[in-house]
DNA sequence: TAGCCTTATTTAAAGATGCGAATAAAGTCT
DNA sequence: AGACTTTATTCGCATCTTTAAATAAGGCTA
């Protein structure tokens, strides 16, 4: 049980936070306007930003030209101050990307895994052998690692040892931050759902700015959602809430991978459309080689192909409906639509997607809801994973004298959080 | 934009919260106790309780004896500090109390409603009337009001004026708590969904104690629920959240009343089961006259009525299906069944519903969840609404400078909130 | 029953923190 | 150059929690 109390400390750390999360977020500002947004009198921005900048946390960048007044100072977090690394262990390989404090991206390696089912021990050894290309590349130290944020394909049970469950991969119950600093690597390890990871890169840099309630619905060959409530990732009693994709939207019907019947992702998922599509086509198997390319011909046949066409209205229902029920459960001011698959669908299809969400949503809950398309595309998996550390120490006001150990701690991304 | 800010004062209003929120919940406690619970300093402790006495809040009850050292004084919060009203505006009926600062019900009026869609105007009068008759029968003074909380049947919108959207008594836009204080009221009023305000109840009093992530599952003639996150309800965007009744289950199934096909509430909603019955039975009515007796009438029937049996085997089907959907998106520790209907097949069918939720949920989310039976019953809207003057009450620590106005205001139950 | 021991609570002093007012700084404008 | 304007910093103050020491209130022992 956490302490429920707070001391002057708490104050100041949660101040620090405010200015320093504010500045991330909306910065270059100067402290003139900082006092504005956060409601922090001038004076004790001024001070709590002269020891950001003591820290080496912020600097001065420049000034804004006045028009008969001193002029602003502009400040802003300091990129250099340290780097971050963003791992996206994924089915069909391991992407690392190293990014400075201002998210910019300073290198990338990526591997890609020749078994379906890579044992564990060989990821390890290709994320350590990553660390040294990583580094090299970038020309940076790995003392200068702030963090790293891991997404992985499955659900992650936080506790004492971070433990991941994923079964597309054939892990169960890995601890999988151990193995890395097992490697060597001694910089703090967040482990994170991919789906999750990829949610908070929308949220902070895609479609999702700005929104305190929005859910990123992640299509891809399966199903994933994250729930952003009151700004902050909702992961439930044991971080496996968000598995839209298994639940049920059609009692009694198709057979999922799961085991269970009638799941929204037999339907909506691409393998679920496309093995509908073969059905459909009497069993004949659908041109092209990978599942994108497949569905790119489902979508482009629908002008000329009966079947083509009533699947994929029959999809968008479909969708909609699970939408509908993401919008009725959570009433979230916008909803986002990502994945590969989804991408497809929504470029394509988006006001239809929108109507048929209407038809099941109710009209209160819908009328307050906007469905948008992503801004990122799946490969924001590992910004997102490379965010973990990063908001870790927005969250703690980057205290000197804490070390960031804990795996979640929550920032919430603009507008006061309680 | 609420300021992100914090001064030394909101640091003794939260510490005060903490300690009044404390007492209240796992109170009488002693000023030792209270310091080890909150992690607060006994200096602080007395100071702050010291504090609380003055205003009335805090009484001294008793000694603890001891075995050898000054003997512990108990503290409690006051139930004479004031009283708080919570009315139940149902469809059949609007039922109000009067509790004390204990929760203590001191009071009860009872007015059944002719009209299915009685006016606005009229509840007005019957609630104002009312308010006359409480006090008269418990024997307070009107200024000894603390807050009033309303359950309605319908959603709440939060804002500058509240306002009710309640389609089943035909309510759209009515601004409530304006009207109740236009009646003289002049305690602050919460206007809440009555299922919230029902789950609230059972989070507080009864199945949902000690929970932070639960969803209050409730089975009426409709279905409704409330969702806890972190041990507090969620509203969501425009509080219109948790409508798991009108969330797709079955895919283009049987019409609901909300104009959707396939809705949760189509099948395990009371009237949607007992329309499923006399289908059954080949459109014969069911015996008895009111819902509540049809559906015993049901139950009853399963031992020696083949339609029977296979009709509830279906309806507890696709419960386990709608309550798995609860799981994995949410994955809470705790499922509550309720409702007057929920607790008719809860009672008879607990295991059964469990087995058909392990068919449908994803094992490890299901594994961390107890789907367990109410505690209170559908007469609990009233205690729950009751509540939400407390909370707002306990979350300000009743600082006497402040006048809760405001709708919503948040307390976590128990263990620390961030 | 007086004195000692133990535990609970209160008091005193110290260290932190944010705020408002006053002051300093850095321009523009005339 | 001097007046004026806007931004940033400094200073004294009120508030708050904490630690340490003092006090209160019993039981126990002889």
């Amino acid at each position: 049980m956490q302490p429920r109390r707070a001391t002057v400390r708490d104050l100041r750390r949660r101040n620090r936070s405010t200015l320093l999360s504010t500045l991330f977020f909306e910065g270059p500002l100067s402290r003139h306007e900082l006092g504005g947004r956060t409601g922090l009198s001038a004076a004790t921005v001024s001070n709590v930003v002269g020891e950001l900048i003591d820290d080496g946390l912020v600097i001065e960048a420049g000034q804004v030209e006045s028009d008969g007044g001193r002029p602003r100072v502009l400040l802003r977090v300091d990129p250099t101050f340290g780097n971050v690394v963003g791992i996206d262990v994924g089915e069909t390989g391991v992407t690392m990307e190293l990014f400075d404090l201002s998210m910019t991206r300073l290198a990338t390696v990526d591997h890609p895994l020749a078994t379906p089912q890579p044992d564990v021990a060989i990821v390890g050894e290709i994320i350590a052998a990553g660390f040294g290309t990583l580094l090299a590349e970038a020309g940076v130290t790995e003392s200068s690692l702030l963090g790293v944020g891991i997404g992985v394909p499955g659900t992650v049970e936080q506790g004492a040892t971070v433990r991941v469950h994923a079964q597309t991969i054939g892990w169960d119950g890995v601890a999988l931050a151990d193995l890395v600093h097992a490697k060597g690597i001694t910089a703090p390890v967040f482990v994170e759902n991919g789906a999750k990871t990829q949610g908070q890169a929308e949220m902070w840099f895609g479609a999702g700015r700005g929104a305190r309630h929005a859910v990123i619905a992640l299509i891809g060959s399966g199903i994933g959602a994250t729930v952003i409530t009151d700004g902050t990732t909702y992961r439930g009693a044991t971080s496996s809430a968000g598995e839209w994709g298994h639940t049920t939207l059609s009692y009694g019907g198709r057979l999922c991978r799961c085991g269970a019947l009638g799941c929204l992702e037999a339907y909506v998922g691409a393998e679920g459309i496309l093995d509908r599509f073969r059905k459909a086509r009497g069993g004949k198997a659908v041109p092209r080689d990978d599942e994108q390319s497949q569905l790119d011909f489902l979508l482009d046949a629908v002008d000329r192909s009966d079947i083509a066409a009533a699947l994929v209205e029959e999809t968008v229902g479909y969708l909609g409906a699970g939408i509908a029920n993401l919008v009725n459960l959570f009433n979230p001011e916008r909803i986002v639509l990502g994945g590969w698959a989804g991408m497809a669908l929504g470029s394509r299809l988006l006001p239809e997607i929108r109507t048929a969400t209407a038809a099941h949503a109710l009209r209160h809950a819908y009328d307050q809801t906007s469905i948008v398309l992503c801004e990122l595309g799946p490969d924001a998996v590992a910004v997102g994973a490379a965010t973990l550390p990063v908001e870790a120490l927005l969250s703690l006001g980057a205290d000197p004298r804490i070390r960031p150990k804990a795996q979640i701690l929550q920032v919430s991304q603009g507008k006061g959080h309680g």
